[in-house]
DNA sequence: ATAACTGCAAACTTTTTGCTCGATG
DNA sequence: CATCGAGCAAAAAGTTTGCAGTTAT
């Protein structure tokens, strides 16, 4: 039951503890970009000595090394996502702070020509799309 | 002496306090991104019995009522600017850390259209570019 | 006059850190 | 067995809030 995360980590040198490996576990199996307080919660589901200092330092260890993504969704919070095989932006519905992961190439392919039109290459970005959904229909969940 | 923010903020109805003066000063010289302790800094060299609790409840009101700009560069802070009369994004070079201006009218086009696409409609965006320089030719860095 | 605003201090939240002990490679 | 990591608690740092007194309109 090794999942990726925990495959770079130790490429990466890092001691797999057990705590390191449940962070990954929950990681691997999460759908959605948890904050560091709601990963600590998860992780103390399946083990509760678990301390939040710990979940900090790992989070932050892993992203230094690149398996990572910290994002802050305007909240102010770091949320953490593990690095997707194909990249990808997010739309927040800022009503219900909800998530939605999205690809254009084209815009993508805009912003490069941007940046070279300014006499830059670009070398990485951060796009996130605030909106709302279009007709106050059916509520979701 | 009455800038902008001063203006808008009496149209919207917001009592015109000395504080308020100061901090809409402080807001319309800055050619910058402050944060709030960083504004507090600036507006107690004016006077400096005014508080941080109110230089916090101004900006949120100011934001509120749509004066000013509220922004969160990765730090985990907010930080204020004055709404802009046109709509830009940055560019920030990696190297230098300078941030240029832009716009894109087609890649604005594309967000509002990318949100439409999964049911939303789009109401704010952040878009920054990270990018160096095009080297001339082949120089290593 | 009176609702809006301010200062102060206390409380809150998220995140970091010092120290000691424990566990990994 | 030398490090690196964990737990705990205390402390930063940014932000909010209750309350009592002040002020703009």
């Amino acid at each position: 039951m090794t999942n990726r995360i925990e495959t770079q980590a130790k490429a990466k040198g890092l001691r797999l503890t057990g705590q390191r490996k449940l962070i990954a576990q929950v990681l691997a199996e999460a759908r959605d970009h948890p904050d560091v307080p709601e990963l600590h919660r998860r992780v103390a589901e399946h083990d509760e000595r678990v301390s939040l200092a710990t979940v900090y330092r790992t989070t932050k260890r892993f992203e230094e090394i690149g398996i990572l993504e910290r994002h802050e969704f305007g909240d102010g919070r770091a949320r953490y996502e593990q690095v997707p095989r194909e990249h990808h932006d997010h739309l927040i519905d800022v009503d219900t702070g909800k998530v939605i992961e999205f690809h254009s190439e084209e815009i993508e392919r805009l912003q490069a020509e941007t940046a070279r039109r300014l006499g830059y290459e670009l070398v990485g970005h951060r796009l996130e799309l605030y909106a709302r959904p279009c007709r106050p229909r059916g509520s979701v969940k």
